[in-house]
DNA sequence: ACTGTTAGGATACGACTGTATCCATACAAG
DNA sequence: CTTGTATGGATACAGTCGTATCCTAACAGT
């Protein structure tokens, strides 16, 4: 065999120079030519670790995802000890809205990706998975929460979290535009959560 | 004067023909030569009613503008007599939210301009307006209904309007996306109209 | 040393883009 | 009837796009 390259490791650079365009320039920006320039390498070189662009655009999402659920247990983790559900939703809601610049990056590359496959039928299939796990994982928690009183009765755990998560997603879009501050919206997240679990958790003014 | 055509009606039928791809397609397939075909015209015909492709792009921002801004007086029209507080928040939010197939539309062309602006320069100064009007007018009208005493008073009204904005728009996105219903999302904003406003305005089972 | 495969440089193809130009027609004013 | 302007058909230009092809250099196995 002659001289072997790591192909992972070439395809992990190509479809982070992809990323960095789609989330500077915009997904339209991204052309094959772009990516071999913002790789710093030939046109040839993309073209023949990935047989396709729709093949480099698919590597782009699944990237995405993986940085996502990796801030996710990031933050999860993060959480020492304080495993209360409360908790869990601060982590997760805050995973999603854009803090630093790094996720910022990222949360623009992916609306672009969302956008992109509401119009792009090769698009679609990946970007718009519809057996949403974490809705799931979260209506299931604050279930078990209520149950254990830690949540008032008249509440609805799946409407709940499905709110939560659509305010998360319509927050982080104002954050990117700029019309709000991320601060802004991370306060926003937790004036509801402070209405969704009561005055019990966190520490606030003595009741008068 | 040789024969005289009426500009406006001609820009009008250009205008439609590229938001009628732009919702459809993409913004990414919005060219000159498809919005001529489109529009059943030649290419000549929409170089010669617009200067650029810059300003065929904005006319459509402006048309999308000028639609929701129709819908929402629309819907505020319909609010027959009952000028409740709660009913002026579900006329507007019931019109950002998309129903019809015509709004669904709409909306994909939102969004991929919105999506566009986040990394486009000149669509940035359009499309990504800061002073939010709607938002005040809501605000405004939320502080009146709590001094008169419909509003908790725990109740702040700048987040309550900021938090339902977003909460629309994230729910906007994920109808687009076809992973909740029109009536799914509808019924979330219900929730939390019903919870916002207390018992006093639906029908309800009798507090126990 | 030779050979066969891997890795990539160089270049080309046809399609499509926004824009510009040339020219023909239609019609109101004289 | 002539003329000048408004309208628009036809075509061209220089780029960029994704993709394909040709060819060379490097190097492991024999």
């Amino acid at each position: 065999m002659p001289r072997q390259v790591d192909h992972d490791e070439r395809r992990r650079q190509l479809t982070e120079a992809l990323l960095r365009i789609a989330s500077t320039r915009g997904l339209q920006a991204v052309s094959m030519r772009e990516i071999a320039a913002e790789a710093g390498v030939s046109l040839r070189v993309v073209q023949y670790y990935f047989t396709d662009k729709q093949a480099l655009l698919d590597s782009g999402l699944a990237e995405l995802a993986a940085r996502l659920d990796r801030r996710v247990k990031q933050r999860a983790a993060a959480a020492t000890g304080g495993l209360s559900t409360r908790s869990v939703f601060e982590a997760v809601l805050g995973a999603i809205l854009p803090s630093d610049e790094q996720s910022r990056l990222d949360s623009l590359a992916w609306t672009a990706y969302y956008t992109a496959a509401l119009t792009d039928p090769a698009l679609a299939a990946a970007a718009l998975t519809r057996p949403d796990a974490l809705e799931d994982f979260l209506t299931t928690r604050l279930t078990t929460a209520q149950q254990a009183g830690d949540l008032a009765s008249d509440r609805d755990p799946r409407t709940e979290v499905a709110a939560l998560l659509a305010l998360a997603n319509g927050l982080t879009a104002s954050v990117l535009g700029r019309q709000r501050s991320h601060e802004a919206a991370t306060a926003i997240i937790d004036y509801h959560l402070d209405r969704l679990f009561g005055p019990t958790a966190t520490l606030r003014p003595p009741p008068d």
